[in-house]
DNA sequence: CCAAGGTAGGTGACATGTCAACCATTCCGG
DNA sequence: CCGGAATGGTTGACATGTCACCTACCTTGG
């Protein structure tokens, strides 16, 4: 037996697509104004930003991303010939390749990165209370809970 | 000046996004294994269940689901391949056209709900206490109308 | 050392989305 | 009543994602 919604997390539910959905648009828009990147470039740019080593391997990436590598690749494909990324040989193992930023790169994602942020809280953060943050946070960290220990099977 | 964002304000923000993604991944998965429909095809067919005229012209639902109209076309084509919905001429206006259901979109959207509605609750609702509910109405809200506030533009 | 299986990554075909340009119609000022 | 603008919707080219499969290389039991 099937029980519906309540009126109450119906309204959650909408409110939290329709804002995932706008919400995702809105930046897509100001980022791929504002600097020519896409959401998936500037994460990709971001994982290869935030860290010691420069280089890092393809799947390293795919499971930072958490992105089918197949996606990765084409991604990595089209970045390439953009400029953004370049790839280098890995001596450890012959199969693996080690992905870097380029100049190009480099400096396509210090340029975006504080106007995307600016966004982000123009956005969001500039309307929420610490609360409000707070429940956020613990909403999504229990989801993942879910997710996490759900894997890919279904509700019974 | 760009501020960065807080610690507190970071981690609700990367949950929110990895919570999205997963979540929606999860959902289309469950609900294409299930019945076959993607979740774009869902909203459509949603649409077109709950009202009491069972027609709507094209731009009525590209209104009501908030897409492009280019988007939409090249969608209901797809359906309409699919035989999950049909066109209608449209006596009032011969430029426009009527969407309606057939019986095996009907029977397609009457079967998925509820799989569709249970998975949800198993993945969000089940887990989220009323405050929290209430409290991802609010953010939406607030995210909401900034973003209708906004329109299309950027930040500063 | 070698064959079988696992691993890293790439490819091609196809589904979906976006953008811009395009009919066909309807509307409207003169 | 007419010519141009607005409207409703479609189309084609192209960007992105997914799925299934492929290749090359490593690893390991015998």
């Amino acid at each position: 037996m099937t029980r519906w919604l309540s009126d109450d997390e119906r309204r959650a539910w909408r409110g939290y697509l329709d804002m995932n959905t706008q919400l995702s648009a809105q930046l897509h828009r100001q980022l791929q104004a504002d600097s020519g990147l896409s959401l998936a470039d500037f994460d990709v740019l971001v994982q290869l930003t935030d860290r010691a080593e420069p280089r890092m391997r393809v799947g390293e990436l795919a499971d930072a991303l958490q992105w089918e590598k197949s996606r990765l690749s084409h991604h990595l494909a089209r970045m390439n010939k953009r400029g953004l990324i370049a790839r280098e040989d890995c001596p450890d193992d012959a199969r693996s390749v080690f992905i870097v930023l380029t100049a190009k790169g480099k400096q396509a994602i210090e340029q975006a990165a504080p106007a995307h942020v600016d966004t982000v809280r123009d956005l969001v953060f500039d309307h929420l209370s610490a609360e409000e943050v707070a429940a956020l946070a613990a909403i999504s960290a229990r989801v993942l809970g879910r997710l996490g220990r759900a894997g890919p099977e279904v509700a019974q």
